[in-house]
DNA sequence: GGATTTGACTTACACTGTAAGTTTACCTTA
DNA sequence: TAAGGTAAACTTACAGTGTAAGTCAAATCC
């Protein structure tokens, strides 16, 4: 660690971000993992804030689009599927993506690329637009949501028999009854991007066929 | 404000915290507030995050679930437009909600209400479950996304205006494009709640559909 | 009226981001 | 090689954060 650099410093925060969370990488721990003293982190980036600014760049590049030419349903699935894998490989960063504008080379190549998939698909550059939108309104929102949940069915399991005996199945009975099977082992209780990003599709393949006719 | 109490607590604490963001609603700021020191706040509340936790209870008691009874899709798409409308007067919800768990009466109250408007569709609780999912992770993320963007089409043109320049059409054509049609006004470039949310219920109703065939 | 509980208070600690100013070390040019 | 310039580290300081711990007065209850 003769010496400091921007890449090395993403590195390191890349780490303790996706280990600790956002709130988990202060400038004076950043700077101590790089043997290094808070304030030297300043002649690389202005402010914590550019610094996340820059981490989200380099997730973003992470996220890979469709290289051949496909239809444009399985484009757009494919590059929804590897964003999600990638958001969560850094649980911090959903909520980042959704809430902070970026306009980095990384950022701008992604919209770019999905803004393609849907104009080859025939889809007006507004339209497209709208979809780019409403797939990464739903693929954030899903990521973020599922995080806070267990992983691990049986974790799920345990969670829910800890806190079912606490809800009366009177005034909650679908809920109730949820938990019961998640209990049981009937459902699962797990969720996957796959349900609602396939209805999105659906719908927006029927939007077109109608549209068209 | 002879007295504190909890809900004089959490009135105070919603009005900074819609006013500045969590990140404006301290502890300290929010005991100015109601004429008090902070500590005292802990009488009421162990701590911080069970204070936002509250809030967040609150806010979801405001989303209104239909009474009458309607066809399920009309009824999801009703309660998902006054989420939408809530979380936009409370613009540091969405993220809360998305990211923290809760189990209060009113959320229990929100996602009962949500699964019974599925399973009176004809859909399987395990399916309602996977529904209420799929919906609210595209109106959190939508609100989310929504929020960080200027409002105005006016702002949203100027904002165009100024970026636009730096950035090279012949890497970004489509984006580029859409700049253009932003500033030149033939596209006013803001997104709308309604768009992912038809094709998410139109992509529902044709898998209930093509099962029941 | 005395005991008990409630709800406010003060103080203190270990953090946070970062503004400002200083020193060290290397690198370039004479 | 010596000198000058600059880059990149440093220290110090400030205003803020959440909250643990202990104190003290007032209200409530028997």
């Amino acid at each position: 660690m003769s010496r400091l650099s921007t890449e090395k410093i993403i590195a390191v925060a890349l780490e303790i971000a996706d280990r600790d969370g956002l709130e988990g990488l202060s400038m004076r721990n950043l700077a101590t993992q790089l043997n290094v003293k808070a304030m030297s982190l300043y002649n690389y980036f202005n402010s914590r804030e550019t610094l996340i600014d820059a981490l989200v760049e380099k997730v973003v590049a992470e996220i890979v689009l469709p290289t051949q030419m496909l239809d444009w349903v399985d484009g757009l699935r494919q590059r929804c599927l590897s964003a999600y894998q990638v958001l969560k490989k850094h649980p911090w960063a959903s909520v980042a993506m959704m809430s902070r504008i970026n306009t980095g080379p990384a950022m701008l190549g992604y919209i770019e690329g999905t803004l393609a998939i849907a104009v080859a698909g025939g889809w007006s550059e507004p339209e497209a637009d709208h979809i780019w939108n409403a797939l990464d309104s739903y693929v954030y929102g899903f990521v973020t949501q599922e995080l806070k949940f267990p992983v691990e069915p049986q974790e799920y399991q345990q969670a829910a028999a800890q806190y079912l005996p606490e809800i009366p199945a009177s005034t909650y009975p679908h809920f109730v009854n949820l938990g019961h099977q998640i209990i049981d082992g009937s459902y699962h209780g797990l969720h996957t991007l796959e349900f609602g990003l396939d209805c999105l599709l659906e719908g927006l393949r029927r939007h077109q066929q109608q549209r068209a006719s």
